[in-house]
DNA sequence: TTGAAAGCGATACCAA
DNA sequence: TTGGTATCGCTTTCAA
C-alpha cells in the first residue's frame, strides 16, 4: 500500500502534525525540519489521501458537473465538449478536480447529481442546458448548495451565471441578412422551455424593428437544436406557402437540417435562400457553403463559470455575477452577396 | 450541517454499528429496529458521508476518464460525447461515479490524472483515445493502477479493452466501394501513432487483396480525424496526377473535409467521386449528399468499458477482457450505384 | 518550532 | 440481534 503521513513522520524523525505543517506550506518551521520532511515524502513516494483530509476539512476541492442526458441535444452539440473542456482546465488550475453527473438515475429513486451533493462528494455544482424555471436550480436552491449557470435564469436572484450575448448575437445575424437586402426571414428558433430562444427571438425582433419589417409567425418555427428538427421545421416552412428569402436558425445544426431541406425543394443558397447559423461549431466552415454564422467563446464560458464557482466557494466573491459573453458574426457563404 | 450517523443513532434510540448494519442492509436486524432506524434517517434527511466511508472502505466507488487534452481532434469528436454518456450512465446505474481528469496540468508539475489515482479518489481509470504505446498506459501499469482502455494496444499484455471492429468495418467501407465498381480508392488514414489507423489499413488491404486490385501508396495520406485535415489531404491528392473514383476517410469528419475539397475543384459527388466515412456521427445524414458510413456502436462501447472496469475492481473479473464490437454499413447517397 | 491528542464520519470486529 | 470501540489518514487546537 502507498506511504501515509505516519510514514513520512516516522522516516523523518519528527510527528505527523509537523509532516502536515510542512506539506500545507504553513510558517513555523524550520527550513531544516522542512527539509527533511519532503526529503522523507519524496523517497516513499507520499501523496495525501484527499478522502481523509476531506473528511476534516469539510471540502472536497471538486465541483460536479451536471448533464442533463435528457435533453438528447447537447449531446449532439459538439459545443458541449468544447464548454467541459474549458471547465475542466480551469478546475484543474485552481487545484480542483471535476466530477460528472446526470440528471437521472435509472432504477434510482434519487436525482443523482443531488445524491452527490448530499454525500459531501462535491462543493458545488455548475449547471449546463439551463431551461425555464430549471427544477435543478429550483432543487438546489432549497438545499442551499452553491453552484453557477451556464446558460440564464431571469428568476433566479441570487445566482451567478456566465451567458453569451444571445439577443446580440441574433440581431448581428439578422443585421447581416438585412443589409443584404432581405425582408422575409424565417427564423429557426430553439425550444420555447429554453430562455435562449425568448433572447434570440428578442434579437429577431428587434432587427425587424429596426428595419421596419413585419413580424410574420409564419416565419418562425420552434425546433431543438439538432439538425432532424432543422430539417422538419424548414421543410414545414417550404410546404407553407409562405414565402422568404433567408433563414436564421438558431443553432448551426438546425441551419445544417435546413440546409438539407432547402436543397432537396431544388433551391439554391445562397442565391435562392440565405442561410445563418448560431455557435459556430467545427463543421460550420465544412458545410455546402461554408455556413455564415454567430459564433460564441464556447471554452470561455466554460471556464469563467469554473473560476466563478470557485471564487465563490473560497469565499472570495460574494456578490453574484451575471456576465455575459460577446458573441461574433463569422461570415462565409451562405448568405451571398447583397440582393438587387 | 448535515446529520451525521450519531444524529441517527441518538434520534432512533440505538447505537452507531446498528444505524451502520441497517443501512448497508446487513442481516441480522430485528425488523422492529430497522423500522425505527430508517425512520429517524428519513426525518433528519441522512445520507452517509462518502469521504467517510471511503476512508475505512479504502475504496471511493468512483471511476476516472482520462480525456487527453492534447489531441484536439477528441473534443471535436461527437461520439466522444456519446461515449462519455454511455460510461457515465453506466457508472451510475452500478452506484459509482464518474470523474473527469485531462492528461496535462499545466502549471504542475504532475500529470493530473496520476495524481487524481495517487490521492486516492478513484478506484479506477477509463483510457480514451489510445496511442500506439501511450504513456498512460505505461504509467499507470508501472503503479499498479487498474483501468480499461477504450481502444486497444496489442502490446499491452493483462489490460483489457473495448474497441471497435476497425478491421472489419473498414473492409465493409471498401468492399461496399469494390462492389461499386470502384478500382482506385483513396484512403483518407488517421495518425500513423493510432492502433486504429493500423487496423483500418488492415481492413483497406485486405479488400484490395480480396478484389486483386494493386495497393497504391501516391492514394493514401494520414489525417488526424478532423475535418481540416481531410479537406487537406483530399486537396493534396486531388493536385497530385493520380486518378481515382472513390475515397475512404477513417472518420467522418475527414469524409466533411474530403467532400469540401472534392466539390471545390468542380467534382460530383458520387457521379465523380464516391466517398465513404467512418462513425457515423449525426452529423453524416446531413452531409450534401448523405454520407455513407461504418457505423459503430459507441454509446455501448463507453457502457461495456465501464461495466468490465467496474467488474475488475469488485472482483468479479479477473482475466482481461479483449472485446470487439461490431460495426455496420450505414449506406446513404454518397457512393451512388454501380458503375459500368 | 514541534508534538500529543482530539476529532472528522463512517465501518467492522469482537463482546455481550 | 445489538453495542462498544478501534481504526481509516489527515488537520487542528493546545501545550510544551
Amino acid at each position: 500500500m502507498s506511504a501515509t503521513i505516519k510514514d513520512v513522520a516516522k522516516l523523518a524523525g519528527v510527528s505527523v502534525s509537523t509532516v502536515s505543517l510542512v506539506l500545507n506550506n504553513k510558517p513555523r518551521v524550520s527550513e531544516k525540519t522542512k527539509r527533511k520532511v519532503l526529503r522523507a515524502a519524496e523517497m516513499l513516494n507520499y501523496y495525501p489521501n484527499l478522502m481523509a483530509r476531506s473528511l476534516v476539512k469539510k471540502r472536497t476541492n471538486t465541483l460536479g458537473l451536471i448533464i442533463p442526458h435528457t435533453a438528447n441535444y447537447v449531446f449532439s452539440f459538439p459545443y458541449f465538449v468544447e464548454i467541459i473542456r474549458g471547465i475542466s482546465n480551469t478546475v484543474r488550475s485552481f487545484g480542483y478536480r471535476l466530477m460528472v453527473s446526470t440528471t437521472y438515475a435509472e432504477n434510482q429513486k434519487q436525482s443523482s447529481y443531488l445524491q452527490i451533493a448530499r454525500e459531501h462528494l462535491i462543493d458545488g455544482f455548475i449547471l449546463l442546458d439551463i431551461k425555464l424555471r430549471d427544477e435543478r436550480i429550483i432543487e438546489l436552491k432549497r438545499e442551499q448548495f452553491p453552484f453557477v449557470l451556464v446558460g440564464k435564469d431571469p428568476w433566479a436572484k441570487g445566482i451567478s451565471y456566465v451567458d453569451p450575448d444571445d439577443v446580440g448575437g441574433a440581431l448581428r445575424a439578422m443585421r447581416h441578412l438585412i443589409n443584404l437586402g432581405h425582408e422575409r426571414i424565417a427564423f429557426l428558433n430553439g425550444p420555447l422551455d429554453y430562455m435562449v430562444s425568448f433572447d434570440r427571438m428578442k434579437g429577431y425582433r428587434i432587427a425587424l424593428a429596426e428595419a421596419r419589417l413585419n413580424y410574420d409567425p409564419q416565419l418562425v418555427r420552434h425546433g431543438d437544436f439538432v439538425q432532424e428538427s432543422g430539417y422538419q421545421k424548414m421543410r414545414e416552412i417550404l410546404n407553407s406557402s409562405v414565402d422568404f428569402t433567408a433563414v436564421f436558425a438558431a443553432s448551426d445544426l438546425m441551419a445544417m437540417g435546413a440546409m438539407k431541406a432547402i436543397k432537396e425543394k431544388g433551391l439554391r443558397i445562397p442565391e435562392d435562400i440565405a442561410v445563418v447559423g448560431f455557435d459556430d461549431i467545427p463543421g460550420a466552415a465544412f458545410t455546402d457553403p461554408p455556413l455564415t454564422t454567430v459564433r460564441q467563446p464556447i471554452y470561455d464560458i466554460g471556464a469563467l463559470a469554473a473560476k466563478i464557482l470557485i471564487e465563490i466557494l473560497e469565499k472570495k466573491r460574494f456578490k453574484e455575477e451575471h456576465i455575459i459573453m460577446p458573441t461574433e458574426l463569422i461570415i462565409r457563404r451562405s448568405c451571398g452577396f447583397k440582393r438587387d
